[in-house]
DNA sequence: CTGTTAGCGCATTCAA
DNA sequence: TTGAATGCGCTAACAG
């Protein structure tokens, strides 16, 4: 196609030295005079050199290649996690490969390995509920295949981003309890997701703290989705007496508490109100706007990539990093109707 | 790293053949024997043989990969089209290379210039409104490399998919006279984009045929983010007389819409019909769901993308398909209150 | 219809 | 601190 190319070679002869030591420049290896390493970036940039992205793979046994996993994600968190992982790609020179595991759990292992073959992928990012697939975090580990975890439950991952979700959900309850809310439900998310299981307990320590009951029946369970949130509020909102305040573990389903107050005719939050978890677009889209609490998803794609890559750079570099998280408040929630 | 690859080499002695009869069977060239082809097959998948993908590429003088290309894209509608592509991808054996311009249009052609550098890449995809940034276009044509492009505006693009907006509009708008209405207001898309034009004349073509003025005042421009649909339905429902109707452009501003209407306590679909267009997720899970037109958006992504590989196989072999639409009548329609 | 030979552009020995 | 040779796994010419 281009049979201009400027490969490594005319580097080399341009700037006097051989192909080695502009290998060595250009993949920052010690052992090279400071004069001579000058001379070779200007060479570089003079002749616009690019490397030859499958040749240095051929040739270096490494792909170049970060695989972004995930299976049955909402949208809106994946594209956001998606954005953080190629950023931080696009920085080392590294190219992404999607791995959509989305429909055939069961061929997931199998697919995957055909996809990549041997050298197909220097390593994996992995979002919920894949980061605790055991079955497959056996496979990679039987491939001495890297991966960052993002939002693992604990002792499923060594490297990646985690946020205290748990912390978060006593924080977002202990505002409806201020609000003087004391009949508060909770719709409870998928539960292969450890984000499940660590919001019911934020719900369950803050309900504790306020010294309110914790009933059963304001217990709904959920599968982060629209559909199953508006199952769920339908059940929740047939009580009696109802419920003042509804936590939704993520905003999607919030969303479709909003739909079945709107049903019932109750108005949000006059009658009713209602938070969710992760700021996703819809959560200001959705009238009254949701109170939620925002998780810095594109930066924990990033940030979970970069531990990735140190650790390909490095075996055994990789950290797992915290995160912070920040409440929204916003038009879904106000004070108890009865209080 | 991987001392117990399969190579083409091995293949090619378990079959009995040599290493280029193998590559030919692989590459589904003509000039094989029907039962050799047979036995090469078998002993490809007996020792679960794996092209190495940067060795094809390095010898092949091709990249095997394909670069989506978007700019400021509404998310949902960007996944859906990139899980179209990424199919597309797959069964071809390609990979797939995003290249989003997402900020900083003045950077693009630099920037995409240095990632083909790096990457390389056999072809792109694009959506609006990147199809008609002529700039971009004639980049790309100088490297002649071929590109699909979805719902481009005429003469933009000569391989890709397209869908009658205009004509989808003009139903959609027939419903709503069907209904009663006959103050019916329009909120216009992005300028940039084809497809504002074509919904904003089908439209035009709708209240014309169906005899009903079309004052002005009904027509508020968009961006086809949620918030500019917020002003415009402001802008819209302080006229008096007031529109029984308003036809968004998109779903997004059709959900911002919603907004205001429930601001000013607005009955929807009582006192006012609300419709949209793309089908996006968010369209059923605003309250009350959006009427709207259903764009086969996957298939389109899918669509193009195998129109791309054609001609990437066979320079010139691309077509321009047409894909059909479908209404989606749902609850934000009803009769005109006035009716 | 099939096989042989010679690179693709780079990183990696090992020697200097 | 540098350089020359060798090969990564595959496909493209050209033979046969």
């Amino acid at each position: 196609m281009d049979a201009t190319r400027v490969r490594i070679e005319d580097v080399a002869a341009a700037a006097g030295v051989s192909m080695k030591t502009v290998s060595r420049v250009l993949n920052h290896e010690p052992n090279v005079r400071e004069d001579t390493r000058k001379r070779v970036q200007e060479a570089v940039s003079r002749l616009q050199y690019r490397p030859h992205h499958s040749a240095r793979s051929l040739a270096g046994q490494r792909s170049y290649v970060v695989t972004f996993a995930y299976d049955n994600p909402s949208f809106n968190y994946l594209m956001e996690i998606q954005r953080g992982v190629l950023e931080a790609c696009r920085a080392q020179h590294y190219n992404l490969l999607l791995a959509p595991l989305t429909y055939r759990q069961r061929e997931s292992i199998d697919e995957i390995d055909g996809l990549l073959g041997h050298y197909g992928s220097d390593g994996f990012v992995l979002i919920p509920p894949l980061t605790d697939d055991l079955e497959f975090l056996a496979y990679l580990e039987r491939r001495g295949m890297p991966y960052a975890s993002i939002s693992p439950r604990a002792g499923n991952g060594h490297m990646g981003v985690t946020v205290d979700d748990r912390g978060a959900v006593r924080e977002l309850i202990a505002h409806l309890v201020s609000l003087g809310h004391r009949r508060i439900a909770h719709i409870s998310g998928h539960p292969d997701h450890g984000a499940s299981e660590w919001r019911l307990q934020g719900y369950r320590d803050a309900m504790k703290l306020a010294g309110l009951e914790c009933r059963r029946e304001w217990l709904s369970p959920g599968e982060f989705t629209f559909e199953s949130g508006v199952r769920a509020a339908r059940r929740l909102l047939a009580l009696d007496p109802r419920p003042t305040a509804i936590f939704a573990a993520n905003d999607d389903m919030a969303a479709g508490v909003l739909r079945v107050a709107s049903e019932l005719h109750l108005s949000v939050p006059r009658d009713l109100s209602v938070c969710g978890f992760d700021d996703v677009p819809i959560a200001h889209h959705v009238t009254p706007a949701l109170t939620t609490v925002r998780q810095p998803t594109r930066e924990m794609g990033r940030m979970a990539t970069l531990e990735l890559l140190k650790a390909i750079r490095e075996p055994g570099a990789g950290q797992m990093v915290a995160v912070d998280y920040t409440l929204q408040l916003r038009d879904s929630t106000g004070r108890a109707p009865d209080a």
